[in-house]
DNA sequence: GGGTTGACTGACCGATCGGTCAGTGATCTA
DNA sequence: TAGATCACTGACCGATCGGTCAGTCAACCC
């Protein structure tokens, strides 16, 4: 039996274990753990139901194997806003375009992990989101405390609870896009750059009329073209 | 053959029908569609398998019964918005927090509904959470634009997406809330009081300090959004 | 009383599930 | 050339799946 896990070279690519991890990824983000059989796998990898098991010890070290691969080379794009020294907003509305990107082009990942959500009665599920998120969640959230620190934003902030609301807008933009879609007063369910946008400016200014400046509509992000 | 539906009298509620329904829901809510099989159903419901399909004319069906059930009392607490003449922070702030509870409380349906939005390729799941939500969240959205119309509220604000932002933090709260619990920054994954109260004040107020200068904001546009 | 109806059950069905195993053929080494 | 290792396969396993069916039992109708 070959290595079980999938540590071992990502270069070959063409070879069965890694159409096996390829297929696997696709079912179980489409229909979830329970709704995949080895031989549905087994068939879009174009290999035979045995031939799984050689290379995977079970269904569960198949589905492990899955997430693992999913979660690695998640190499988010914090460096935007831990890097410049651009105005904070700027800098936020950037982290948050490039999030909601990454997040929508990931999009069998992102099921992925959607799906690992809501099995939460298993430790397993929490500990590994957990070990994915943490780390990434707590610069966030440094770097939104930095920016608070220096008068940035306001004194009574959550940074924690900022970066919840960043996230969590992004993330249910995701899942409910489809429903959005079906809403005629949405406008934005199509459209992820404006999303981004108007959530950012709310975030930043929120929604009452306070200082009420005249020229108030949401624009696109300084000189950068958007991709 | 009784009944299938589950249109008939909600009266009993200690017979059989009734019992299969509930143990379907709490098992569909807690391990999925295809995790679940009618065997451990018909054995939290106390009956024997073969009665599960007296009642109810397939797996399918049962499921189905169990959305309808789900959807059905769905009885939200609009009207906390509409009927009073309180200013629009404070009505908007008590919706927040009882919509908030209720997605709690309810948690068994929530999870339905979440496990339903990324069922997304059947055509039912949009088109029943379509009729089940769209009809709230029209109404929402026009309780928005009425208080942005009588200056209440900025007035380049799209409703629509102040009501996406509201449900959506809510939801994500709902989802990511063990996971948040996790994290040494969050204070307020345990107290969804506070949650709700923050993500009010953001909301309406922003995060900027109260005399950030528009320019040092995501500029201002002129012209319409490309696209 | 006999007959009907409806709730309910144990036994059973074919299909499919996750997983095993003996073997095949190619490649490498000594 | 013999042997070892490798990826890989078809055939098979017991268990469980969703679903069926003949029949039991109690309640009601005449």
């Amino acid at each position: 039996m070959p290595q079980a896990s999938s540590l071992s070279s990502p270069l070959v690519g063409n070879d069965a274990h890694h159409r096996i991890l390829a297929a696997a990824e696709d079912l179980f983000a489409e229909r979830g753990y329970d709704a995949v059989s080895i031989h549905a796998i087994a068939t879009r990898a174009g290999v035979c139901k045995a031939n799984v098991f050689h290379h995977f010890t079970s269904k569960n070290t198949l589905y492990i194997a899955v997430l693992r691969q999913a979660c690695r080379d998640s190499d988010e794009n914090l460096h935007k806003l831990e890097g410049t020294n651009l105005p904070f907003a700027e800098r936020l509305a950037g982290f948050a375009r490039e999030h909601l990107s990454h997040v929508l082009e990931r999009h069998k990942v992102s099921r992925l992990i959607q799906r690992e959500m809501l099995h939460s009665d298993s430790s397993r599920a929490q500990e590994m989101a957990e070990k994915v998120f943490g780390d990434k969640f707590q610069r966030l959230v440094a770097v939104i405390r930095e920016g608070r620190e220096q008068g940035e934003l306001r004194a009574d902030v959550d940074p924690a609870m900022v970066a919840t609301l960043l996230i969590g807008a992004n993330v249910f933009f995701f899942e409910a896009r489809d429903l959005l879609r079906h809403f005629p007063d949405v406008s934005f369910a199509a459209n992820p750059e404006r999303y981004s946008r108007h959530l950012v400016d709310i975030l930043l200014r929120g929604i009452l009329p306070a200082g009420t400046p005249e020229k108030t509509l949401v624009k696109p992000a300084v000189g950068k073209s958007p991709t």
